[in-house]
DNA sequence: CTAACATTCAAACGATCGTTTGACCCGTCG
DNA sequence: CGACGGGTCAAACGATCGTTTGAATGTTAG
């Protein structure tokens, strides 16, 4: 039977160690014997609890996603209820929380960077998987601009998305040449970065 | 000796295909086996001229990123000298050069994927070569801007270069929702791509 | 207590990894 | 001509990969 916290079950520690070493290593460059040698438990506990490395990989998006999604949604919800809501408030319901998730645990900043890792993969598998948990959110959003960029037409709107998008992915997963000063919290760095990301897509979207 | 037309000798296929296959499945994905198989060159040729895998991907790199260096250099001194040059003028400096490399050779489109997959990952090796090969430019390049936006301190710059780097990286790998329609060449879908970037990172830079 | 079940474990499976070896081919030059 | 050297080749190296096995262990229910 599972532990009585499953915070520390085996099965737990497994999917927190992936996120890491997915996030700095890349889904290949990660072998199960690295994840399970970190993690502290036997190699076999992998495929005994998953069924294999792919299985593993999809759970470790499907944990944090859902939480995601539902947050986003949530968020979005609440703006649009407020009929004088602006396009920053809808951006603001997009990328506050992931923000918020990438510090509330010990894992989330990992995972930003495990889903521009999933972004740079053209696997099919993986895009399939992404796209059936995550593109009914996008499109959710994508309405939601359209209703505030009447100027724009579907096809320039969805380019203009398209580079929030990459623009989001990269700056939170931090890839950029930008490094965090030791004496700023990381928890106000990524405020920063989120507040940045806010007032420059708002200002591209309405060009 | 080499073969007479160094395009088609052993040494280049191997550059090409190694090119298409680490864009395709990262660094760690694409084995040496299977990059000599597409190239139809032996197994231990790739150690033969190049010494190992990790040389060859800074070869890859390499070979692009001069050619790719010099142009925008060159773009961004030819912008420079007109007095009332704008800051389209200086991303485009920025953007195109990048986007024709993608365009005349066969294995163009595939290396902006390299770099963007490069961004992720966080091997210390890699981002030291890439930023010893590569600062410079950007230094060059975030000068320009510097004066083009006075208004901005130098922190707020960087963060804001930061995001366009970002969108750029993505736009160009192609990573995003968009799918090229099948009745637009990948030419003018490309083309599109670094207007529509131009114009968003214009006004998200002046906001 | 015992039977049944869930989990962990060491060990091994065949496949594939990057790399190395030594023979072999072939154009060049003394 | 023979010696040399750059290049290619099949074969093998040890290491590591994801996965499977079967026994050992722990935990729960009857």
């Amino acid at each position: 039977m599972r532990s009585a916290n499953p915070n520390f079950s085996t099965r737990e520690r497994i999917l927190g160690v992936a996120e890491t070493l997915f996030a700095r290593h890349g889904f290949a460059g990660a072998s199960l014997r690295q994840v399970t040698a970190a993690a502290k438990v036997n190699l076999a506990a992998v495929n005994y609890h998953f069924g294999s490395k792919e299985s593993l990989i999809e759970e470790v998006f499907r944990r944090r996603l859902d939480e995601l999604n539902r947050h986003r949604l949530a968020a979005l919800a609440a703006v649009q209820a407020r009929a004088d809501h602006t396009l920053e408030d809808v951006l603001d319901a997009f990328i506050r929380p992931a923000l918020e998730q990438s510090m509330d645990s010990a894992g989330g900043a990992a995972f930003v960077r495990v889903l521009a890792r999933a972004y740079a993969e053209h696997d099919e598998r993986l895009r399939k998987f992404l796209s059936d948990n995550y593109g009914h959110v996008l499109r959710d959003f994508a309405t939601a601009f359209a209703r505030l960029l009447p100027q724009l037409d579907k096809e320039e709107l969805y380019w203009r998305l398209d580079i929030v998008a990459g623009a989001l992915t990269y700056a939170m997963a931090d890839f950029g040449m930008i490094k965090r000063k030791s004496d700023v919290s990381e928890h106000s760095h990524r405020e920063q970065a989120a507040q940045h990301l806010v007032r420059f897509a708002a200002a591209g979207l309405r060009a």
